[in-house]
RNA sequence: AGCGGGAUUGUGUAAAGGUAGCACAGCGGACUCUGACUCCGUAUGUGAGGGUUCGAAUCCUUCUCCCGCUGCCA
């Protein structure tokens, strides 16, 4: 099953990006990787559900370091219990499977190495290279410095043994949160200001979700990360453009506190797609105010959202890889997301037909009572997925866009007197005219079929002028709730996204449709016959195991996206 | 302004001095029992100027524009 999703869906030559030709690199010349193997990580905060943005790091994670035959860790970077949970936790890890990724036995928590860390800082505060200070947050901002102004700190040369009494002090919780951080002392007037002194460690009294209250001060990612990584044996430590700044700041921590391996982090820039928002903050702000449903609401870019909307892990990772890694920021189209999906639903998804606003057709000439069944191929790319019976009989329904009662050039479906279609799987008909109640609404096609092309193939050969029909039965079919999903931000312009994000997340990105007429095998199978339809085509079951089927409609269905005439 | 990055067609990404390619999106057409898929065709690109070279997206130089950083977040 992994191997499955594993396998790529193109034969395109594997192109080598700008991370394995600094790999490559650091092999040839040997030094500090001398004789290990390319180890990587992927290091979530457990502060939020995975979305697409992180599947591209899962994938440049994982991916590299099977690309290299080496391994990659997972590991909760939980060095900040303000906003981390456990429910996460276990979620990352659902997500991370689902998609096919494996860590093996490789899975830790940042918080496990808290002992060492502060072994890290006291050897610091020995080597004159860290000290306590006891700066308010507010004087801490304007002491800070610009970018002509040096940073200043009265407490900088305080001796070794006050600093690491005072340290001591702090782990053992004698002052309250904000009263002192410790600070590695580096450069006051650099350019970069995460060099500027910066702190490694905050005083926090605060439930952990694993460390309980073991700890009251807690490390800063920028001191906290490398450490973790050396510990672990990670060789490169790959993660997004925003680091590139803390770079310095990563490698003088692994020059000074005296680690098991130097590994070395090298940035990349994170995926951006229009009309999604991808901060985790935002995606937060959208499950706490009750916009959407939840982290899974299929118009999140959750891969749990994604996973109920229909998306299947193979799509998304191929999506991933297709794109490519780069250092320049880009932004990649939501069509080609959607494209990824469409390609692998086309090989895999079963067909079934599905009427999302019916209207009745009669066929006047097929004998009324009688009804016959058809068998008709549930995938024409996979034999093997079998076929299924469907119903017919003198009344069914069809999509109202099929009919026209005056058409529009190239249209090639019913309209008076116009070409004759074929009814998916059943008969050839023409269409005859239709009626109408008082309003002028047309409540009924009138249609005559041939008796002479059962199974959808004409007696003496001839070939079909108009489209192929999608029907159901109105005998059998079933009524069904539709619900249409949009991404969450159809409507907005890509930037505004980011911008008024709670003021384009509007109703127009779930559409709820009553009425409409499904096959009765297939409303069988779901409990309530509930679906969901994307708008690239294809729309799924919303089973309550969240594993939802994907089943072929006859053509693109979406919010705004009707066909094109 | 300081520091760090970046710029190849509408979008994303290749081309390590030698024909600017691929994918998506677009447009046109063919095919088709899904207006899907597939296939064929087509338009659009190296940010700007100088230099080195037989030859530059690639090397040098000047400029322009874009992004990130001034949390006791990650």
């Amino acid at each position: 099953m992994a191997e499955e999703i594993l396998a790529p869906m193109t034969g395109e030559a594997e192109s080598k990006n700008f991370i394995h030709q600094f790999i490559d690199e650091d092999i040839a010349e040997g030094g500090r990787f001398q004789g290990m193997a390319v180890h990587t990580r992927f290091p979530p905060e457990p502060n939020g559900y995975l979305h697409i943005g992180h599947c591209k790091a899962l994938c440049i994670d994982f991916g590299t370091a099977e690309k290299y035959g080496g391994l990659c860790n997972l590991r909760m970077d939980d060095t900040n219990p303000t906003k981390e949970d456990v429910e996460y936790v276990q979620a990352i890890q659902e997500d991370i499977h689902w998609l096919g990724f494996d860590w093996g036995d490789r899975f830790f928590y940042a918080s496990d190495y808290f002992e060492k860390m502060y072994e890290c800082a006291e050897l610091l505060i020995r080597k004159g290279l860290a000290y306590v200070c006891q700066l308010t947050p507010e004087e801490f901002k304007a002491y800070r410095g610009d970018v002509s102004t040096p940073a200043r700190c009265p407490y900088r040369d305080r001796p070794v043994e006050e600093n690491l009494d005072l340290f001591r002090r702090m782990r053992a919780g004698e002052f309250p949160n904000g009263a002192m951080t410790l600070r590695a002392k580096i450069d006051r007037a650099s350019g970069n200001f995460n060099m500027r002194d910066p702190v490694i460690y905050r005083i926090n009294h605060m439930h952990h979700h694993r460390q309980g209250d073991k700890w009251c001060i807690y490390p800063m990612y920028d001191f906290a990360h490398p450490i973790e990584d050396a510990l672990e044996g990670i060789t490169h430590s790959l993660c997004s453009l925003e680091f590139e700044d803390h770079r310095p700041l990563y490698d003088w921590v692994v020059a000074n506190c005296d680690l098991p391996s130097k590994p070395r982090q090298i940035e990349f820039a994170r995926l951006g797609i229009n009309y999604t928002v991808m901060s985790k903050r935002k995606l937060r702000q959208l499950v706490e105010e009750g916009k959407v449903s939840g982290w899974d609401d299929p118009r999140m870019p959750t891969l749990c959202g994604l996973r109920r909307r229909g998306y299947t892990p193979r799509a998304i990772r191929n999506f991933c890889e297709r794109i490519g890694v780069a250092k320049a920021s880009s932004t990649v189209e939501f069509a080609f997301l959607e494209h990824c999906l469409r390609e692998d639903l086309n090989e895999s998804a079963q067909r079934v037909m599905a009427v999302i606003r019916p209207v009745k057709l009669v066929i006047t000439n097929y004998p009324e009572g009688q009804s016959e069944t058809f068998e008709v191929e549930n995938n024409p790319n996979l034999p093997e997925d079998g076929s299924r019976t469907i119903t017919f009989s003198r009344e069914i329904y069809v999509e109202a866009e099929d009919f026209l009662e005056t058409p529009v050039p190239k249209y090639k479906r019913l309209y008076p007197e116009g070409p004759e279609c074929r009814l998916k799987g059943a008969y050839l008909i023409k269409c005859t005219g239709c009626r109408k109640d008082e309003t002028g609404n047309i409540v009924e096609i009138l249609a005559t079929y041939d008796p002479e092309s059962r199974g959808g193939n004409p007696a003496d050969g001839r070939k079909v002028k108009g489209a192929t029909i999608h029907w159901v039965d109105a005998a059998t079919a079933v009524d069904a709730e539709c619900r249409l999903y949009d991404n969450l931000f159809s409507d907005a312009a890509p930037d505004s996204a980011d911008k008024n994000f709670l003021d384009c997340m509007n109703e127009t990105s779930l559409e709820v449709v009553s009425g409409c007429k499904v096959e009765a095998g297939l409303a069988q199978s779901v409990a309530p016959a509930n679906f969901q339809f994307m708008r690239v085509g294809y729309f799924c079951l919303d089973s309550k195991d969240s594993k939802p089927g994907h089943l072929v409609f006859n053509r693109s269905v979406g919010l705004k996206d009707s066909f094109k005439m």
